[in-house]
DNA sequence: TCAAAAGTGTTTCCAATACACCCATGA
DNA sequence: TCATGGGTGTATTGGAAACACTTTTGA
């Protein structure tokens, strides 16, 4: 932390954060028929790791996920919702060889003033509470900051070395997505407002890891009332132009509280 | 706390925990058809809690749960699972009547020398990561201790005054059993070893708040092949014996894997 | 006119539901 | 023998799944 007054700021802010308490991000979003997570790389570190921080201790744990997301994609409103607290007593930075490493590297980078301070801050055990949050992969800004040199979207099927317990976090947002599909707002969150069935029909099936009827598919989807129809595509190829279809909101959150059923 | 013993023990152990955090656990029994939450009455008290603690700094989070369901059920290998963590800024002992007097209440048994350390502890901003857990109701040897007079089963259909957050906490874990009851070991964790099909649909009943077809109900669980057949269950009533069953262990956790589907 | 993808139709199968019928039991 | 609850049978409905047929598009 070369950098005065971000490693001041950082220091100073320590004594308002709530100590050993953190939060993480498995944010998904989607683009190009492929689902990804937001990954940052800190500077002079080997591993990756998810959006997170620590929580202040006048502010609520979800203001505080929603910041988070906030700084690096510069949208609100996003949908966001908790999914497990992660305590384990082996989830800790010298644990694993990606972990050790890192802690290593921005460690050479503290001043001398800060050291102990910031070592002590490290070394407690963390409780972390993840949330999930779903988001159209091209709305969102990407932005680095002074401590990560890359905020990127990487494919889940492409998973680079996670620092801590990330990996994990990231299997079990998945999941997650997988068990609640039925009761997330996917095609609202992480799709544009005008999509056609087989964009939809795609972004399922990157969620449940199976090839699904295309007939059935729009049959299905279309019976739940909650689609406009509008102009046609014209993509260019020699075919069928697709309709383009927007969710009605209204319908939509009648359908949400119920569950919309899926298989 | 005028046991000396007791007390001195607890403010020693408040050096051992990881502070900011706890833990509560929403413990269901079923017993005479109906579905009960186990609750803890403390001495001097007007308002009720959830089972629950703090986190020693070596030990993980679900051992520490199951930790508290042993000390008040003499119960070991019960079905426990995380469902939600409570962090809200108002949740504390000052935000609602019963808390307030409940924390007023018990500071009254303090010793002075340890006012300072206790007052402190209980007013710093808690974490709690709530836990659910399934247990039969009459397997459970229930036991107060030096701070709890009453520690029952209580029906959910007849909750009392609870201290800080636990109606909410019970109110979500009602929740999270209803979405999840597909997934969830309902009957093999709620019932005895055998059991009747009534009683088993008596149980979904419970869960599910509605009335369930009997035929119907009986020929979907038999289907599942999950269940052995016993001998008749002579009840004394003037009507048919009833057919015991027993779960087949390997063919519910198979299932249990997949998901019973069940609605 | 052809290939490719979109849109729609058809058939089959099975689960969910509603309800009927007979059976066993003890008063 | 009667009321009561238990076990099983049956008809109907609707969704899921597999797949066929038609339509639209640009090459």
């Amino acid at each position: 932390m070369k950098n005065k007054s971000f490693a001041d700021n950082f220091v100073k802010d320590l004594l308002r954060f709530v100590p050993g308490v953190s939060l993480d991000c498995v944010v998904f979003g989607y683009r190009d028929g492929i689902l990804n997570v937001l990954l940052l790389k800190h500077r002079n570190v080997d591993a990756w790791t998810l959006p997170g921080g620590f929580l202040l201790s006048d502010m609520e744990m979800q203001d505080a996920a929603h910041d988070i997301l906030y700084k690096r994609t510069g949208l609100q409103d996003i949908f966001l919702t908790q999914y497990h607290t992660f305590s384990s007593l082996h989830r800790g930075w010298d644990v694993n060889e990606q972990s050790r490493l890192a802690i290593a590297q921005v460690q050479s980078t503290w001043e001398v003033k800060h050291k102990e301070l910031l070592t002590k801050w490290f070394h407690q055990r963390f409780i972390s509470t993840a949330y999930l949050a779903l988001i159209e992969a091209d709305k969102a800004l990407l932005t680095t900051d002074y401590l990560s040199e890359r905020c990127e979207w990487i494919p889940i099927t492409d998973l680079p070395n996670l620092v801590l317990d990330h990996a994990q976090m990231i299997q079990m947002a998945l999941e997650y997505l997988k068990v609640q599909i039925n009761y997330l707002p996917i095609g609202k969150s992480l799709l544009p407002d005008k999509f056609t069935m087989s964009d939809l029909q795609t972004l399922y099936e990157s969620i449940v890891q199976r090839k699904l009827d295309r007939g059935n598919f729009q049959r299905k989807m279309l019976k739940l009332g909650i689609f406009k129809r509008h102009e046609k595509l014209m993509t260019g190829a020699s075919n069928k132009a697709p309709f383009l279809y927007s969710i009605d909101d209204q319908r939509y959150h009648l359908l949400l509280s119920e569950g919309i059923r899926f298989r």
